[in-house]
RNA sequence: GCCAGGAUGGCCGAACGGUAAGGCGCACGCCUGGAAAGCGUGUUCCCAUACGGGAUUCUGGGUUCAAAUCCCAGUCCUGGCGCCA
């Protein structure tokens, strides 16, 4: 949400950010109307209620003299006031609400330093790391999804069997791996990045998700919503299974004011995510690369407004030591005025490169870039509507802060690069160095022998 | 799940139909050689350029000229009982 004043004073400003991300259900000519005639009758109720608090306290002394007559006249005049006020403020209230039904629909600001564009195709490269010393590759590598399900480390069809398409079973070697990574971020994070440990409720209501921006309108296609259908209405406590947790961490202190010296608040928080990605298919998703429910370790930060920029550069750093450390080759880029999200004020999002699959927009040597983390600066927009405060000194009143996030990172486009980045020639797929502390000294998988008839099938009959 | 009690400012805590005491913390000032103590002022939100005004006792309704206070519903917390990985 932005601040009111903002809509007030720039407006121009705010029209850009609309236009330039195509927020076409905000209405802001409709705000500003509605906020000009909303202050007339704030006017106009505020002064019929100070003549009527002068009345009621006359009706009080009156009372006490005993002077019956008279308090009954005041009585009257009273009443007289009240219909008046009643029928002024029901039309402020009406219209508060209108407002701030519309406010909710307004994007937040970007940066004056985010590329002006209009699509990814206009997001900014800021560098690589990795490309100079590559690890020598199979001939032909095998793509993850193949590898995968020969080794016996993920099983698809099953998962699809049990919960529907999207759904996955790790396996073996493969379920370890993902915990193998799981618990080297959370322990990168917490001990060397100063981050303290979350572990979110996977249930949010519906407030949760509007306090981040995912609601209303963002994100409801998308989101698993637990009991009921999504194009039905919801109400405010109504439950989804968390998109990511940044929506749990980041609403966990809603309605509360922080201490200036609880900042900056550092938040390292391991959850599933649920998202319905309804029809997205095809080659670009198969596999482990867009799947309904996937792990993922998330950096939430809450900042003094005045250092969410230099932040927001050292949660980007955080996240690439991730993919530095496990020696895979990735990029990051800066995502354009256009085709960054609702809430985001500026966005860095980093790609890691999986070599198996080329694809139209991979790099010049092949493969393709996978999205593994974004980091994201909202300014105050997610504190304004999760009522995110702190008290810059005891005795001022309560500021806004900044609140920030990026994954750290997402776990299944991670195991997919491994798979195919640290494949062999004879098939094994070679654990990086920071994981084997957390795979009992492993360092190599090969896998696993199938199960049931269908290994049968497959040609391994003896 | 049942029964009982509770929710008041950053924190503690009174008032129980007549318009929110007091304390702590914090800030500023006075005092002091300096500090402590003491004294004074301030310390929620909204509208208004300002003077000033309005709102605010968990939330939403209701009764009343008037609600922190009475009534109804909800949320959360605490205690007891029950149930239970």
């Amino acid at each position: 949400m932005l601040d009111r004043n903002v809509v007030r004073e720039k407006p121009d400003r705010v029209r850009w950010a609309i236009e330039t991300k195509g927020v076409d259900i905000a209405d802001l000519d409709a705000i500003i109307e509605m906020d000009e005639r909303w202050r007339e009758l704030k006017a106009e109720g505020d002064d019929l209620r100070r003549q009527r608090n002068e009345i009621s306290e006359r009706i009080g002394e009156l009372k006490r003299a005993g002077d019956e007559a008279e308090a009954e006249e005041a009585i009257k005049q009273s009443g007289t006031l009240k219909s008046q006020l009643d029928a002024v403020e029901e039309e402020a209230d009406d219209l508060e609400e209108r407002i701030r039904k519309q406010e909710l629909l307004l994007p937040n600001i970007p940066h004056d330093d985010a590329p002006d564009g209009e699509d990814e195709a206009d997001n900014v490269e800021v560098h690589r790391w990795g490309f100079d010393q590559i690890r020598e590759l199979p001939e032909e590598i095998i793509p993850h999804y193949d590898l995968a399900e020969e080794m016996e480390l993920i099983d698809f069809s099953r998962g699809a069997k049990v919960a529907g398409g999207g759904f996955q079973f790790l396996k073996g070697d493969g379920a370890r791996l993902e915990y193998a990574l799981l618990m080297f971020m959370l322990e990168l994070h917490r001990e060397e990045h100063g981050y303290h440990d979350i572990f979110p409720p996977i249930p949010v209501k519906s407030t949760a998700m509007q306090g981040t921006g995912q609601f209303p309108k963002f994100f409801v296609d998308d989101a698993f919503r637990i009991g009921g259908k999504n194009d039905e209405p919801y109400d405010d406590d109504d439950l989804w299974l968390l998109p990511t947790a940044e929506v749990p961490v980041t609403n966990m202190y809603a309605g509360e004011i922080l201490l200036d010296e609880d900042l900056p608040l550092k938040h390292v928080a391991f959850s599933p995510n649920f998202r319905r990605e309804a029809g997205e298919h095809g080659t670009q998703t198969r596999g482990y690369v867009r799947v309904h429910q996937f792990n993922k370790v998330e950096l939430v930060n809450f900042v003094r407004p005045d250092e969410s920029d230099k932040r927001h550069e050292g949660l980007v750093r955080e996240a690439e030591e991730v993919l530095r450390r496990l020696g895979l080759p990735y990029r990051v880029i800066e995502i354009c005025t256009g085709d960054m999200g609702t809430p985001h004020h500026r966005q860095f999002d980093l790609e890691v490169w999986a070599p198996a699959d080329d694809m139209p927009d991979g790099p010049e040597r092949g493969g393709r870039w996978l999205e593994v983390s974004s980091a994201s600066n909202f300014t105050d927009f997610q504190a304004r509507r999760a009522g995110l405060r702190y008290r810059p000194e005891r005795h001022e009143s309560a500021e806004y802060i900044h609140t920030l996030n990026a994954s750290g990172i997402a776990l299944p486009r991670a195991v997919v690069a491994i798979m195919e980045y640290y494949q062999n020639d004879d098939g094994t797929i070679t654990i990086p160095e920071v994981l084997r502390p957390y795979m009992n000294g492993q360092e190599i998988i090969e896998g696993h022998d199938p199960v049931g008839e269908s290994a049968v099938g497959a040609g391994r009959r003896d």
